[in-house]
DNA sequence: TTAAATCCCATAGGTTTTATAGAGTTATGT
DNA sequence: ACATAACTCTATAAAACCTATGGGATTTAA
C-alpha cells in the first residue's frame, strides 16, 4: 500500500474522504507550464520555419485555445517567444531550441524553482522565522534548489523533440 | 534586475500590477511543511526525553497553536510521531532523528515530491496527454524528481539540529 | 475532581489556479 | 482599399486549494 492508498483508506469510516488533505498539487509544475512545454515542443520542431499560429499548436496538442493564448503571451513577454500578427502570423522561438532551458520557461510561468523564497536565486525574499545563517532547513532547501537548478538549466527545448 | 523586478516593472503603466501572475507559490514547500520542520527540529532536540506538548513547541517557534495541532496530527497519522494524551502528554519522535528523512515528512504533508504525478514514485497517476514512453517532458521531470529525492532521502531531522 | 493535553469535526476566509469572453488592434495578402 | 487572420489586452468567473480557527470530546495524571 503506497501513501496515496493509505490516505484514501484513512478516514473512510468518517464523513468525507477529503482527498484535498493530500495537498497533491503543491510542489508540482502548474498546468500552465505543462501546456507550455507541449506547445514549445511543437514550436521547437517547427523552429526556423517561420511563425506558427495557435490553431496549429492546438491541433497537435488539444487544449483550450484561449488559455494557451495567455500562456504564449507570457512567454513572449518573458523573452523566449516572438510573434507576428496578421495573416500568416503566429508564434516562433526567438532562439534555437537548445538555447532555451527548462529553467527559463518555469521561471516565467511558475516563478521560483527553489522550494522556499529565502533560498531562491531569482525570487529571493527574506525569511522571518530564522536568521538564515545557521538554519538547517535553509541548508537542506538550498541543496534541493541546487539539484533542481542543475537539471533544469541543463535541459533545453531540444530535449523535447 | 532580477525576474521579480522585471515583473513588477512590467505593466506598471497598466491598470494593476497583478502580482499574482507571478505564481510564486507553486513548486514551493507549503507553510504547513515549513511549520512542521520548525516543530520537528524542537522535537528532535528533545528526542528521548519523553513527550513534548504543543505549547512548548510554540514557545520555541511562535505560530498558530491550532494549526500546528493539525499538522502534528497528520505527522502522527503518517507514522513519524507518537503522542500521549492527558497531563504530561505531548508529541515525540517515534524513531531517532537520523532515521526520519525530509522526504518522509514532505510526502505526508505536501504529497508528491515529483513535479508531475505521472513521474511520481509514491503518488503516480497516468498522464492523459502523452504515452509516457517517448515523452521528453517525462524524461526531464523524472530527472528532476530523482535529483530532489536524492537530497530529500539523504537529509534527515538530524540535519536540523 | 480538576487541569492539561491530545483528538476530531466542521468550516470560514482568502488566495491562486484555471479557464473563458469579448472588444480591440495590427499586419498580411490580394 | 479591403477582408481576414491573428495577436493583444482587460476583465472576470468558477473551481480548487491553502491557511487558519472554533468548539467540543476524550484521555491521563495528580
Amino acid at each position: 500500500m503506497n501513501l496515496v492508498e493509505f490516505y484514501k483508506s484513512y478516514n473512510v469510516y468518517g464523513k468525507n474522504v477529503n482527498l484535498h488533505s493530500l495537498n497533491l498539487e503543491l510542489s508540482m509544475l502548474s498546468k500552465k507550464a505543462q501546456y507550455a512545454f507541449r506547445a514549445l515542443s511543437v514550436l521547437a520542431e517547427n523552429s526556423g520555419n517561420g511563425p506558427l499560429p495557435i490553431s496549429a499548436i492546438v491541433k497537435e496538442h488539444p487544449m483550450s485555445t484561449k488559455f494557451l493564448e495567455t500562456i504564449l503571451l507570457e512567454l513572449r513577454r518573458g523573452g523566449i517567444l516572438g510573434s507576428r500578427k496578421g495573416k500568416g502570423g503566429g508564434y516562433y522561438l526567438i532562439s534555437s531550441p537548445k538555447n532555451i532551458s527548462f529553467a527559463q520557461v518555469i521561471r516565467i510561468l511558475d516563478g521560483a524553482i527553489a522550494p522556499m523564497k529565502c533560498v531562491s536565486l531569482n525570487f529571493y525574499e527574506r525569511c522571518d522565522d530564522c536568521d538564515e545563517q545557521d538554519c538547517g532547513l535553509h541548508r537542506v532547501m538550498a541543496e534541493v534548489r541546487d539539484s533542481k537548478v542543475k537539471v533544469l538549466e541543463k535541459r533545453t527545448l531540444a530535449d523535447l523533440i
